[in-house]
DNA sequence: AGCACGCCGACT
DNA sequence: GTCGGCGTGCTC
């Protein structure tokens, strides 16, 4: 028998046949490691064969050496793979290893090991300065031994100096088999059940031993015996010989950080939610909800009591949320109603912890799994739920590492697959999925904001929707909160009033009588971003490209350069003018205001007010998130200062006023979707305010207040934002009324990025023309807004499609990249930087 | 990704 | 004439 195997390695097309060991039962879909040049590999098999393919030759088959993981791909699970990798133009095997724990498609590794005994005295003093280095390096080691990737990164060159090693034979080379992770084992101590009368006699303090463990249930884990009994593993290894009993490992399972937490019950619920889980509980097969309710309105509840009676049918749940380190609040909940039938899957966990988290879920037993992105491929075998929590999220897509996949669509696709309802929370849904919603509006439980809705019919066209959708809202907070009033202050009046300082009078009068009525807040600022635009502060107007209705990005690639300003769509530039083009006002100014320099003010201003610093400097390490707003929550500080991390679902009851420093930064990021994200971000963030008792107040500095971004904020109206916004969309053409597909190339070599460019740009040109179908227009090749990132020279070229039309094959294009260019295919980009 | 092979320049 | 640099191609 042979099997073809889909094997992990970049470059490797097609698939691979190898033979099969009389012994080893492969199926279709099983993990295996396998040989493959001089390494082994990982690889899936996708077809077992009965005979050899004629154009093989025999000699050349090599054997499967072992399977690393069986039973994993289920006919549904595989064909989500396979759309993905279709859909998102990137290798099968790509979208594989997305899915997979990291480590488990393991690869051998060349080794480097010092062979210290034949060295001679002094020997060093024969060999180059770099092969010196090495032998420090392998010298520090404890086991003398490194992967021979890790000595190359330390050492420039170190292909030389190996080589001199090797040639000496002071070192040796070897390939380590790949170790893919494995179940961690626990030694256990369990009591013999019938101490049997042939037993051998016992000794006291033998017995004393067997009574205490019989006292404490006698099945428990060996260190714990060792402790309680105060003995050692002689003495229960003698125990064990004399048959009294059996010392065994046990498998265990790697857990993170299990914060204690207290179970709760079902919260009653608001008569809006009743209606909302009226709907979504009959539902059993695929079907999309769009549940959009307002900040503090109780989405949570709806989800976990629309997992319960799931569970209890023996059903699993996924539940994906937006960086999960950043909600611990929303795990904790999960676990207070369900116990141990929840686990957390995302990238922060360690290996082992993946691994069995990911082995615990293919045991089939219902669960819910909360996890991050890439957890939309968790291997729940009978799945019952998806929730996509704060759908809105871009975190949902990341544009690196390939498959550049978003979470929502994956979803979708899984919800279809696996034939179950997807629930799409958000307060501010993304404009696709309202769109989307609204399709089948009417039809279904569509509650609240009735006169709104009729606004929407007539002027909106819905793009394609095959499966059934729902658009249910909560338009209210739990406890009939109401949602806090939101104040604009122009900031130009404030320039011209004389206010020099970042914060308006009315901020700080807020901030004074937060801090006399001992209430807390929040300060939000716009990140400090590689693209910063431009604007004239005595009269707001804003640098934008002649081509293209974005905003230009300021650049000054090195610190002696001159300015430029530049588009991030066509690639037009120009020089940054002295003046403002619109008033004449010398007085342009590049916006990004940084936490630091913020604190750094409040400190001054404010002497009184004792701040708490929340972004990704701040909180990059393990469990810091947590550990901030436990501080904040318990009063050790007034002001929580943060950045993008702030919107994203916190629940702090503490909290009254919030505070914008500049809403500008990210109103002209120069994407299409810079208002989207602006409004999303800056209603999360006013969701902040006023959750608990207390009333909230939120404040907003902008200097272009009539902004229509602004002003749909302000009035907290969705649905007149969203249908002024898909109007503009629709204009152009821009998503959700049109594909666009991002290819960005990079190369350390300038030049060569450029020629590979304009190479596929001119193929691209050719394809379009020959294409039958409605086809795709091409803009740019464009360099990328920040040309060069990590020694790499980037350019991009962006296509955009009618929403009708097919994706081309893109594929072609990858074989026209010279080695040294590489093409990375983003579809549906969200990140055009 | 590795590691071959193979082609070209610097040196015995 | 040979050694050894690195640029292209293959791995069942």
């Amino acid at each position: 028998m042979w099997v073809e195997v889909l094997v992990d390695c970049p470059g490797a097309q097609g698939l691979y046949t190898y033979r099969l060991p009389t012994d080893l039962p492969v199926n279709p879909g099983d993990i295996l490691s396998i040989p493959f040049g001089r390494q082994v590999l990982g690889g899936i098999a996708i077809r077992l064969l009965r005979q050899l393919p004629p154009d093989l030759d025999p000699d050349q088959i090599r054997t499967v050496e072992t399977i690393i993981s069986r039973g994993f791909f289920t006919q549904s699970y595989w064909d989500l793979l396979q759309r993905a990798a279709q859909y998102y133009q990137t290798p099968l095997i790509q979208v594989v290893r997305t899915a997979l724990p990291p480590g488990l498609l393991a690869k051998s590794q060349r080794r480097i090991r010092l062979k210290p005994e034949l060295i001679p005295p002094d020997g060093e003093a024969f060999v180059s300065p770099t092969a010196r280095h090495l032998l420090k390096l392998l010298q520090q080691s404890k086991t003398r031994d490194y992967t021979w990737q890790y000595l190359h990164k330390q050492q420039r060159g170190a292909r030389q100096g190996l080589q001199q090693l090797l040639k000496r034979g002071w070192v040796e080379s070897y390939l380590a088999s790949p170790q893919p992770p494995h179940p961690k084992l626990r030694q256990a101590v369990i009591l013999a059940t019938t101490p049997d009368t042939l037993a051998e006699p016992l000794t006291t303090r033998q017995q004393d031993i067997l009574t205490v463990l019989r006292r404490q249930g006698g099945d428990l884990w060996l260190s714990d015996a060792l402790q309680l009994c105060r003995t050692t593993t002689a003495t229960l290894k003698t125990l064990a010989q004399k048959g009294y009993l059996v010392i065994q490992p046990r498998q265990v399972l790697r857990v993170g950080e299990e914060a204690v937490v207290t179970p709760d019950r079902l919260k009653p619920l608001t008569p809006h939610q009743q209606k909302v889980l009226a709907v979504i509980e009959p539902l059993n097969h695929k079907a999309e909800v769009l549940l959009h309710g307002v900040t503090g309105s109780g989405k949570t509840e709806i989800y976990l009591q629309a997992i319960a009676p799931r569970l209890q049918a023996g059903q699993s749940a996924l539940v994906l949320a937006p960086e999960i380190g950043l909600t611990p609040q929303l795990t904790d909940r999960f676990r207070r109603r369900f116990g141990e039938q929840v686990s957390v899957y995302h990238s922060a966990l360690s290996e082992g912890e993946r691994y069995d988290t990911w082995r615990q879920m293919l045991s089939g037993q219902p669960q819910v799994v909360i996890g991050t992105r890439s957890a939309v491929f968790a291997p729940l075998p009978n799945l019952g739920l998806i929730i996509l929590d704060e759908e809105h999220d871009s975190s949902f897509k990341q544009d690196y590492p390939s498959p550049c996949y978003h979470a929502r669509t994956v979803a979708q696709w899984r919800a279809d697959l696996e034939d179950c309802p997807l629930i799409l929370g958000s307060a501010t849904p993304s404009l696709e999925s309202w769109l989307r919603g609204q399709r089948e509006q009417g039809e279904q439980g569509r509650q609240g904001t009735q006169n709104a809705e009729q606004r929407t019919k007539s002027k909106i066209q819905n793009p394609k929707s095959k499966i059934q959708n729902f658009h249910l809202s909560l338009p209210q907070r739990i406890h009939a909160r109401p949602l806090s009033p939101i104040q604009i202050v122009d900031m130009r009046q404030e320039f011209q009033a004389g206010n020099r300082s970042i914060f308006s009078r009315s901020l700080r009068q807020a901030l004074e009588a937060m801090k006399a009525a001992g209430n807390q807040g929040l300060l939000f600022i716009h990140r400090r971003g590689h693209s910063r635009f431009v604007s004239c502060r005595s009269c707001g107007y804003v640098m934008e490209c002649p081509h293209c209705d974005v905003s230009l990005a300021y650049h000054k690639p090195y610190a002696e350069a001159l300015p430029t300003l530049r588009c991030h769509y066509c690639g037009y530039g120009r020089s940054h003018p002295p003046h403002c083009p619109e008033c004449g006002s010398p007085y342009l100014k590049h916006f990004g205001s940084g936490t630091q320099r913020v604190i750094h003010e409040i400190e001054q201003q404010f002497s009184d007010l004792c701040c708490i610093r929340f972004d990704s400097d701040t909180t990059r390490t393990k469990g810091a998130h947590r550990a901030l707003l436990t501080r904040f929550a318990q009063g050790e500080a007034d002001l929580l200062i943060g950045t993008q991390m702030l919107t994203k679902g916190l629940d702090l009851p503490q909290v009254t006023l919030v505070g914008v420093i500049a809403a500008d930064g990210l109103l002209y990021m120069g994407d299409y979707w810079a208002s989207e994200r602006t409004f999303q971000t800056l209603t999360q963030v006013a969701g902040r305010a006023g959750r608990g008792d207390q009333p909230g107040q939120v404040i907003i500095q902008t200097y272009t207040p009539e902004h229509p971004v602004i002003e749909a904020v302000k009035r907290q109206d969705y649905e007149a934002f969203a249908i002024q916004e898909l109007e503009q969309r629709q204009a152009l053409n821009y998503p959700p009324y049109g594909q666009l597909i991002l290819l960005r190339l990079s190369s350390p070599n300038p030049t060569a990025v450029k020629q590979t460019a304009a190479e596929l740009t001119a193929a691209l040109e050719q394809i379009a023309l020959t294409g039958a179908q409605p086809t795709y227009k091409i803009l740019g090749p464009a360099p990328a807004p920040i040309l060069r990132v990590a020694r790499r020279y980037r350019w991009h070229i962006l296509l955009k499609l009618p929403l009708a039309a097919k994706a081309p094959d893109l594929s072609p294009l990858r074989q026209m990249c010279p080695s040294g260019v590489s093409l990375t295919i983003d579809v549906e980009p969200l990140n055009l930087a």
